[in-house]
DNA sequence: TAGATTGTTAATCGATTAACAATC
DNA sequence: TAGATTGTTAATCGATTAACAATC
């Protein structure tokens, strides 16, 4: 246990890219590496090394001169910081094309995350097996929510239906609604609702193929 | 047609939610409504008004004061803005859980996107179709790519794979790439990359669920 | 007209990058 | 030691929000 420094609040940008540390500290952990560096991370993942150094500190870990930082007590600093330190028991609500894709991920466990069970109102599909998930009608989600004491909802419906099926999971006790309906969803004040726009990524793409003009993120020309 | 004023270089961010406004349009312009302000779009997105206007005026269009915007001249600035005003087509290479979703998705339409055929290494999927796009070994990606001059590549392959992948898009000429494996991919300068990274918003879940703070992105008290 | 909404300029806020001292 | 890397403060950059005049 190394020494810490004050916990500050995160910035969501800096949330953001933790994850991606995140892999390259467990891929390095396999080849038994013991130390590693802020340039070094840079370096694999692209990034100003004085940003990597930024957001390693919002871990509260602290590193050696020359050195750099422990990978053990680092990742486990991040995995805190995160909140990946812990599962948290999740329901998935729509087992369509995307849903069923979410079901059968196996790395959600790296993330903190485990999908007990998935809901659906289509007949054909409640009642059976979806990767290796029990499928249940929805009408079951808020009382089941309730005695298991589920924390997180994922929406993978259709626009139609999300408003409705984030009804359900407030009523059902859910505190957190990660959501792929392209839409805001109206949830009382406390709830957590991060909201999945893969549109948003695909029209940045889609711009920049067009051959139009994008404010990027500072494109390091990579000096030979 | 109206008036026009000079396009700018386009945030990233304003970019980013420039999908959410056009749905938005898009579900209006079924009910015959002719004329949208951004007061409203800033209500219905739970948005700032002034934010909604800066990320329309990106686009050109003109608004009338007291009015608003005529919808569909906005619907078409907006598509074009973005470059979904022509459909692109595009090879999936990955046919999983994941790929599978996203072939099967109808929407991409609506998003400027064509996917024409899935491509995979697995004999089992090899010469089959799937969600109705035939499926062919990657070795032909290259050929194919070339002579039906793709534009697109989408990357649905797990983090081993995805670089090997990607230089056999940059090898057919594929111009950009949509990539879901979760690292960052080497390609020559020019080349266009957006990463899609789900593992980054659930950071940001995790943390708040676990009751840690996190800078909002202002989150309004929508007073009474 | 009155008032809602646009368009634009200025102020604020926050994130990234640069600079540099401290240290192993 | 020398030099790479950390930790931190300052500068820059960019996005959001506020203020307000113009206008239909």
């Amino acid at each position: 246990m190394s020494a810490e420094r004050p916990l500050r609040s995160a910035p969501r940008p800096s949330l953001r890219r933790m994850p991606m540390y995140l892999r390259c500290l467990r891929a390095l952990q396999k080849t038994s590496v013991e130390w590693v560096s802020c340039t070094y991370l840079a370096e694999v993942l692209q990034m100003d090394p004085t940003l990597v150094r930024k957001d390693l500190a919002l871990t509260g870990v602290v590193g050696k001169p020359k050195v750099g930082f422990q990978l053990s007590g680092l990742i486990a600093a991040m995995e805190h910081f995160i909140g990946w330190d812990n599962l948290e028991d999740a329901f998935l609500v729509g087992v369509g094309n995307l849903g069923s894709a979410l079901l059968g991920y196996e790395g959600f466990g790296q993330h903190g995350l485990n999908i007990v069970a998935g809901f659906d109102v289509d007949a054909a599909k409640v009642g059976s097996e979806i990767q290796g998930r029990q499928i249940l009608h929805v009408d079951k989600l808020p009382g089941l929510a309730q005695r298991m004491h589920i924390g997180i909802g994922i929406i993978t419906v259709g626009v139609r239906a999300a408003q409705g099926v984030a009804d359900l999971m407030v009523s059902g006790g859910i505190r957190a609604i990660w959501n792929f309906a392209p839409m805001r969803l109206e949830v009382p004040a406390g709830m957590i609702v991060e909201n999945e726009d893969l549109a948003g990524t695909l029209a940045v793409l889609s711009r920049r193929l067009a051959g139009l003009s994008v404010d990027l993120p500072v494109v390091e020309p990579k000096a030979e």
